[in-house]
DNA sequence: CAAATATAGATATCATATATCCGTAATTTT
DNA sequence: AAAATTACGGATATATGATATCTATATTTG
């Protein structure tokens, strides 16, 4: 159970339009060629963003996206549930109904107990994130991101933005 | 981003097998019929189970599986990784790395922010599994289970325990 | 008008989950 | 001793989803 890697791809293009000054754009192909990514696929990615509303995008040269919030109410889960769904990890097939003692015509009223064990896992997971924002994650980055190569990337970016 | 299936067949397996007396054991076909699963298929769950230390097993006519813990030393979390690996759900590719602007030769020391942040959301996921025990969940589905249905589930198991 | 862009749809490829089948060794029952 | 039952491992098949690419379209910039 792995989620896909275009979670990690969201996150990093996330952190960088954190850093775009109002009114910038920086498009798909910049951001496929600042991560060595195939710029098709990101896409991909980068339109389920937008179609959750947390990136704005325009057409044409010097078109591309920005973030359509501030970074301080960007969660982490914002992110990643734009990119992998909001379904949650452990699905209840509901073999308990399969019990050949069960008398017929039973029927269940709650969900399961392990259904609801799991999913309890799965809500502190997703809170967890939730207490992230996208601004904390900009911080910790700056902090450990060498200096000389955080400025090199914050103009890489200003020279390709529209 | 789901467990297989076979994590439900597993803590439903486990379940049952919390109820056996001591030193019986349940045989797949036996645990099979009762969940209404592939038996071949169902095997493959087992034999996690086995291969982790979770649960004994026996060959022969009357062989089958038993735990091999008392259920308040079996944890969910034992369970779920027994079956789906413990492996974590986020994986970091490192894409940083990629950077154009980066210089040449440069090494990163440690896991970078966005991955920790992942894996701090997966830990609390694994806690929270680590935190319920195999016998709260017999003390829950004792509780919930309709007396009658309960009873007869347990006469259906010790009529085919050998 | 020409170039660049986001978007959606179609398609191809690959990995994994799901499922079945078979052979072997061990054990119990007959 | 023979037969039946079982766990186990390996091989194989199928379905589903992740990964990736390609095309066509509409929109915007210059
Ligand atoms: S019946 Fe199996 S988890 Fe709900
Ligand atoms: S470099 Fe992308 S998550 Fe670690």
């Amino acid at each position: 159970m792995v989620l896909k890697s275009q979670v990690e791809w969201a996150l990093h293009c996330c952190a960088i339009l954190a850093g775009l000054p109002e009114g910038r754009y920086l498009s798909t192909k910049a951001l496929a060629e600042l991560h060595g990514l195939p710029k098709e696929y990101l896409s991909k990615a980068l339109q389920s963003l937008s179609q959750a509303g947390l990136v704005h995008s325009t057409l044409g040269p010097s078109g591309g996206y920005r973030l359509a919030k501030q970074p301080e109410e960007l969660t982490f889960l914002d992110i990643v549930e734009a990119v992998e769904g909001t379904s949650r990890t452990f699905v209840c097939a509901n073999i308990r109904a399969n019990n050949p003692c069960r008398p017929k015509g039973h029927c269940d009223s709650s969900p399961c107990a392990i259904a609801r064990i799991m999913w309890e896992a799965d809500e502190v997971w997703r809170q967890k994130l939730r207490d992230v924002a996208l601004s904390d994650l900009v911080k910790r980055l700056s902090r450990e991101t060498p200096r000389a190569l955080w400025k090199d990337t914050f103009e890489w970016v200003l020279n390709r933005a529209g």
